[in-house]
DNA sequence: AGCATTAGAACAAACGTTTGTTCTAATAAT
DNA sequence: ATTATTAGAACAAACGTTTGTTCTAATGCT
């Protein structure tokens, strides 16, 4: 592809090199550029279409203006949500965001990053897929801002910000037991991320608080397939819960599908109620009530953390934890 | 940052900068390169955590394996999902892409795009907010490869791969009318888009080969709030719709939210029909039929095109419809 | 008039690669 | 024994910027 450089542009207007850069980077003042150099400069610039050449920049100056934003999947439209909103931040900041999706699995993630360092990032957002952070504590050694960005690293100085899942899972379970449901179906997301292991912790700290220990914990994915596999199983047993908990909206769909095929509902036959908002589901038969996370927010703060970090401008505190809050919708039936 | 380079792997086996180039890039064979030197270097290269950096290969060998990936927004789950399996097939041929969301507003998809020209990006699949094409064409008359996803051009020979959107509205209302259905609403998505356009005229061609000419057409937006909007007004009139043709899912959650707020029923007093599946739709309080879109095959397909570009392979045909079909559930009424 | 200052701009090195060319031993051929 | 060949590797230029330094007129000062 042909491209316009600032060499072309002093050929054509018999200035320097050095000058038409100077011109184009907004540092005509500074070296005194005379008003005429400029004004030609910029005009021939557009007129040829003018293309700064990043790459030979980045070399130069050692800054590629690039952050990546490493998470899952897209396909989960929680982290469609957060990619989205963090663009926008980055894009406003002047940074343009390379994508990497791990997939959940934590070679791929290891790989992403490996090619991250080459293509040179400024930054690093990341909702690590695992509990393993060498390869992340890794990059902070050698100097790259980062932040974890929904599942973090609770004793590793790295800034996080994410929402308290451990409340939001406590208060969900305490709205359940208060319902007078005794016998609660947790059905649970990606085992090693922090997320889950605080909505784990969460829900077992309530259910003890309220004497009750007989409860199940099953599922290893986020996904509507996990939530439909353990639902059934679930149902099979002779004991059935008569509540569940869903890690995460996608798990919730899936519940749905295996209560729908067993001919129950929602909430007459099991409640149900699930981690993150989404638009449609205040118009499923059954509404569903959920834990929402303040995703906006959760987006704009791994923003700001990681231009502090960038910008070296102190903190005074890089790890925080969002307040959920419940939606109350129809899913939860009193016993 | 500190980084490893090539540079200090030579230092470290007193070897040059070119033989432990020449290694890491596999021409080692090439270049005769001894056994012995290829072991030294790639040991080293691990042991020192050797990072390349791409910005300088770039600059050099004029390519920097990165591909850029323009949609309108990552919060419409359609898009979402396009950009995830997009991604993948970027990954697995060695390239990293660079994420562009125009938020459906011209001068921002301008913008983006000067900025990825800057970036040398070898590639870019877009998927255009307008009509307008002037920005895209520059590119493509510099010789980069493009292709355009969803959303294209239909006389300007630049690869495509999109639905056959106007079969697809054709169907759809076709099916509406066999249903007994004659004042038929159609909810539009942004105006000057060709799936809008297409769709449209798929709309009035079935309702024209019917004899049938009071319908409506209404919005401008693919958002919830867009359907959410229209489906009022349209139930303020005195001749109420009878059906609803929602131009995406998102659109017709919102025609969803007004119809409960009326306390009607989805099909008893409204039937619906909407573009795009998505899970979610099977447990809607009632499962919505639509018409759906192969988002994967279309994600691959423009990959194959572009790549097929990149690479120079001569391609039979580079602008494709595909074939869409109705998922039938519960949301059309016989009358 | 002679020197110092300043405005305006050019020069040249450096960033870390890739790659065409050249160099140096060692081996093979005569 | 001399020359030709080859294996193995080093040299050096180039990619398009940025930036510290240097250069050249022109102006200001005494």
């Amino acid at each position: 592809m042909k491209k316009v450089g600032i060499k072309d542009i002093a050929r054509e207007t018999n200035l320097s090199i050095s000058t038409v850069s100077r011109v184009m980077n907004g540092k005509a003042e500074e070296f005194r550029i005379s008003k005429q150099s400029q004004e030609i400069i910029l005009e021939t610039a557009k007129r040829l279409d003018y293309n700064a050449n990043y790459a030979a920049a980045n070399l130069r100056y050692g800054k590629s203006n690039t952050i990546a934003l490493v998470i899952p999947t897209l396909s989960n439209p929680f982290f469609a949500r957060l990619a989205s909103e963090i663009n926008d931040d980055f894009i406003t900041e002047g940074y343009s965001t390379i994508l990497g999706e791990s997939g959940e699995k934590i070679e791929l993630e290891e790989n992403i990053l490996k090619t991250l360092v080459s293509r040179d990032v400024d930054g690093l957002v990341i909702a690590p897929c695992t509990d393993s952070f060498e390869h992340i504590l890794r990059l902070r050694d050698r100097g790259l801002p980062i932040v974890c960005m929904d599942r973090y690293f609770k004793n590793l100085n790295i800034p996080y910000v994410s929402t308290d899942n451990y409340k939001g899972s406590y208060m969900a379970t305490k709205l359940l037991i208060e319902n007078g449901h005794k016998d609660i179906l947790a059905i649970q997301g990606v085992k090693k991320s922090t997320p889950n292991n605080q909505r784990l912790a969460g829900f077992k700290a309530a259910l003890m608080e309220e004497g009750i220990d007989t409860f199940t914990v099953a599922g290893n994915d986020f996904t509507a397939q996990n939530g439909y596999l353990e639902t059934r199983l679930a149902f099979q047993k002779v004991s059935k819960p008569t509540a569940i908990l869903a890690f995460s909206n996608t798990i919730a769909l899936g519940c749905l599908k295996a209560i729908k095929e067993k001919k129950l509902n929602v909430p007459e036959d099991v409640s149900l109620i699930c981690f993150d908002d989404h638009p449609y589901l205040d118009f499923l038969s059954t509404p569903l009530t959920c834990i929402v996370q303040p995703e906006t927010e959760i987006a704009k703060l791994s923003a700001r953390f990681l231009f502090a970090n960038i910008n070296k401008t102190p903190l005074e505190s890089d790890q925080v934890l969002l307040e959920p809050s419940i939606k109350m919708r129809d899913s939860i039936k009193k016993l």
